[in-house]
DNA sequence: GGTCACGGGATTGTGCACAAAACGCGCCAG
DNA sequence: CTGGCGCGTTTTGTGCACAATCCCGTGACC
């Protein structure tokens, strides 16, 4: 067989499908994002091809896609269904997010100040949109805005590579802020990232601005996944014999 | 139409695909890190079907896979590719590595010494390994074990998502490396990889041991770097317009 | 002599139809 | 009444055949 030595290396787009299918995967990476697709649903295929009016095999490959990144688990002979992450698998993807998103923001502490009017005005402008979500408690909106926020520090810190694997983290970690959080509070983090913000635009007089802007965003990301309850939670198939063991009168 | 609200979440493997898809993905996969499939090699379906005595529909499943991975480039209606990287995508892969490989090398260098025997025996092995190879001069499998080496220590930072992550930027700087690396030399690392078990087993008595082994990571993911030979090469087609500009007869 | 246009061949893309597997339900036995 | 078995239906998996697109070679025209 022949296979072409070193051929014509050609270059052209690499992400860009064939469009349709981009918008499938996003409308469906949305709808698991907002909650509207809680983990562990099952994502029939001929439903969405439905839905969305394309064939089968065409939502078959949007599922192997999404699969790859971790937001739909694939079960042979099952069908595919919304991931839901370990706990383990949660910290995880929390880990991996500070490690990468310290690195982002000491890029961006790093960078000249004042900020290029560029990004300054995209990062109020992403301010303000959050700040009309939250006042219009539009919750959905606020979770998008949250991830989209951090994809946007991602992309002014120039790496394009370390952005797309943060933004399949972010996928992941609203994955897991779905499956774990409390029933209890959570500020969303509009706050969090006005003062980010502000940290990036203006470091302060004499504050220490080192690396100011870092802290605030590992303090961040530990509040987000303090408010989750990743402690050691068995499958209840797990816990029927230990529960009750030698109690079976009790 | 009715999508079952929260259905049983069912759990089992996630990455077990039928066994053969899997096999052919590494084979590929290899394959393309040791440099049988140069960058921009095109992956024609059929042949690659012949080969492997797969169906077609099975090879374009597995090129997906790769493409998701960024390791084949997908263009549509012309095939796949093997990818190569930009010089820019290539420093960013470059980047990537140093921002997760030193936060490995942080945990690992947090762990209590000495280091357990299981983590020991497995470093030492892989060093025995890579001996071999290099006295060998089996440049191949030196090349495979090198990736295999980073992996290992993302491993024993227990983050198998971080692991995973770099898994990934492993294979991508093997393509910049068989795309961009010059003619002259290159030590392999063999001796690199040495130095860094070393300062990971036995931090040495009085020496700084903070940050040894992150200090030699860093100068080893450098070392390789620089090997590159990552100067702007604009593409041939670009230069037409100015290299003849106004020159027609010279 | 060079450039453009067209057509043959090959390769990729897509839908369809069938095969295999799993789930749910009902039936039967204990 | 409970538990197990077996069948039917639904859903997923796979191969095939056709349609669309592109590359390349040939020929005509300027």
């Amino acid at each position: 067989m022949k296979t072409a030595p070193t051929a014509a290396p050609p270059r052209r787009a690499s992400r860009g499908r064939s469009g349709a299918e981009a918008r499938i995967v996003q409308s469906i990476g949305e709808a698991i994002a907002d909650r509207r697709l809680p983990p562990g649903t099952k994502l029939a295929e001929e439903s969405l091809a439905q839905v969305f009016g394309v064939s089968r095999e065409r939502v078959r490959k949007v599922l192997l896609l999404l699969a790859q990144r971790r937001v739909v688990t694939l079960i042979p002979n099952r069908g595919a269904f919304v991931a839901k992450p370990t706990a383990r698998e949660a910290r995880e993807v929390f880990e991996a997010r500070r490690v990468i998103e310290r690195a982002i923001m000491e890029t961006l502490d790093r960078l000249a100040r004042p900020l290029p009017p560029g990004v300054l005005a995209r990062l109020n402008e992403h301010r303000a949109r959050e700040e009309a979500a939250e006042a219009a408690g539009d919750r959905k909106a606020l979770i998008r805005l949250s991830g989209q926020f951090h994809l946007l520090l991602a992309e002014f810190a120039g790496n394009a590579t370390l952005a797309g694997i943060l933004g399949d983290l972010i996928d992941r970690s609203g994955l897991a802020i779905a499956a774990f959080e409390r029933r209890s509070s959570h500020s969303c983090s509009a706050e969090d990232h006005r003062r980010l913000i502000d940290a990036l635009a203006d470091p302060g007089p004499d504050r220490n601005r080192a690396g100011e802007a870092v802290r605030l965003m590992m303090e961040h990301l530990d509040t987000i996944e303090r408010q989750l309850d990743l402690e050691a939670k068995p499958e209840p198939l797990i816990d029927l014999k230990s529960v009750f063991a030698g109690a079976d009168g009790e």
